[in-house]
DNA sequence: GCGACAG
DNA sequence: ATCTTGTCGC
């Protein structure tokens, strides 16, 4: 059985794309190119991927290593963890990282090569996924993407093996690699440790069958099914959920509010009176004040989960509330106005119980006062549930 | 300024 | 990445 660990967010993790930037351009000087790289075929072949359940806030990594000369599994495993950053084109590496390295380190044996699923060096500031974990790691890593991003191409010749150079503008950043004859090429960029010829090498030793790198076909497959099981219903949650009082009780609140982005927000503005704000929490409060700004929801939601990483390592049961207040502010403003895909249609039934789990965590009385003058009421069998 | 943009 | 009906091929 592969072993399988759980992850949070790292401390100090970027919140913000600034910082994310500044980290990139750090680590940057860290990579290595001039190395050859682990011969073709022999060794060590690992791929890594990722797979999200951004409604659930889950994403699970795969590690699987492969022996380089016959592409049987030698090992594998996973890690499931927290949602650590929003997509956003050249900071792929901060959404997906934390939980490949879980997965990485939860092996019980030497990777060897690691094949990302994504870029190295061919990046707007030449520092990819593959490079940020060739970095982190030590590792030789190659990046093998289906996309060519940004940068251009010439189509390669129609038998596999051809290849032409992908471009940032007249830099060669990777190549465009004809893995199967007259199928659409993959992407080849160089990561850490690894020369661009070795790499492309061991993508083609990797495709005896199929477009993609057995590595991350095997990846792929493998944090798929890690999702799958760790969002899985779980009967006993899902009924000791149903039987929670004040989950029926937040419902019928909910469905009562003629306007639930502004009740939201005035619940979230009296969760945090008197406290210490965060730009986040502002842009949430100023977002459900101004209807006129409600498209921008979804924004709101990702920089608000993105900056409560940064509180994780202080784990406040009132801050943490707070910001999943603030993220129902975001949810809920988006799904007033669209478009699709919408949040779950049953999000807004939390915002009473979070206010009554506020009420609770809070040391100052006057917080129950608060939070019951914005929701308009309380839930009438809070105390006495079972007795 | 606007759109495009690894997964 | 994820959402999704039908469709082509072994």
């Amino acid at each position: 059985m592969p072993t399988m660990t759980t992850v949070s967010i790292p401390a100090g993790w970027p919140a913000t794309e600034e910082e994310a930037r500044a980290v990139q351009d750090e680590l940057r000087a860290r990579v290595v190119l001039d190395e050859p790289g682990p011969p073709p075929g022999s060794g060590h072949v690992t791929g890594v991927d990722v797979a999200y359940d951004d409604e659930h806030d889950v994403v699970a990594a795969a590690a699987v290593v492969l022996d380089a000369a016959t592409l049987d599994v030698v090992a594998e495993a996973t890690a499931v963890g927290r949602i650590s950053f929003p997509y956003v084109p050249g900071l792929l590496a901060f959404r997906e990282i934390p939980t490949v390295l879980a997965a990485l380190d939860a092996l019980p044996c030497p990777p060897g090569l690691v094949v990302c699923d994504g870029y190295g060096l061919a990046h707007p500031r030449r520092f990819g996924l593959a490079s940020h974990l060739g970095v982190l790691t030590g590792l030789p890593t190659i990046g093998v993407a289906k996309n060519p991003f940004t940068f251009t191409y010439d189509a390669p010749a129609g038998p596999r093996g051809s290849w032409t150079p992908l471009l940032a503008a007249d830099e060669e950043v990777g190549r465009a690699l004809r893995t199967r004859d007259s199928v659409k090429p993959v992407f080849v960029s160089v990561g850490h440790r690894v020369s661009l010829d070795t790499a492309c090498a061991h993508t083609l030793t990797l495709t005896p069958e199929y477009r993609l790198p057995e590595t991350t076909r095997r990846a792929d497959s493998l944090c798929r099914k890690a999702l799958k099981e760790a969002t899985r219903p779980r009967p006993e949650l899902a009924a000791r959920a149903a039987a929670d009082p004040t989950r029926t009780w937040g419902r019928s609140l909910y469905e009562r509010q003629s306007n639930p982005v502004v009740w939201a927000g005035r619940v979230l503005a009296a969760a945090v009176e008197g406290t210490e704000r965060t730009p986040e929490i502002d842009d949430a409060l100023e977002l459900a004040a101004h209807r006129d700004r409600w498209s921008r929801g979804r924004e709101v939601f990702d920089r608000v989960r993105a900056s409560s990483a940064a509180y994780l390592d202080q784990p406040d049961e009132e801050q943490s509330v707070v910001f999943r207040l603030a993220e129902l502010v975001g949810k809920l403003a988006h799904n007033a106005v669209g478009p699709p895909p919408f949040f779950d249609h049953h999000a807004g039934w939390q915002v009473g119980p979070l206010a009554v789990r506020l009420a609770t965590a809070a040391h100052d009385p006057a917080v129950r006062t608060r939070m019951a003058d914005a929701l308009g009421e309380w839930p009438p069998t809070e105390a006495d549930g079972t007795s």
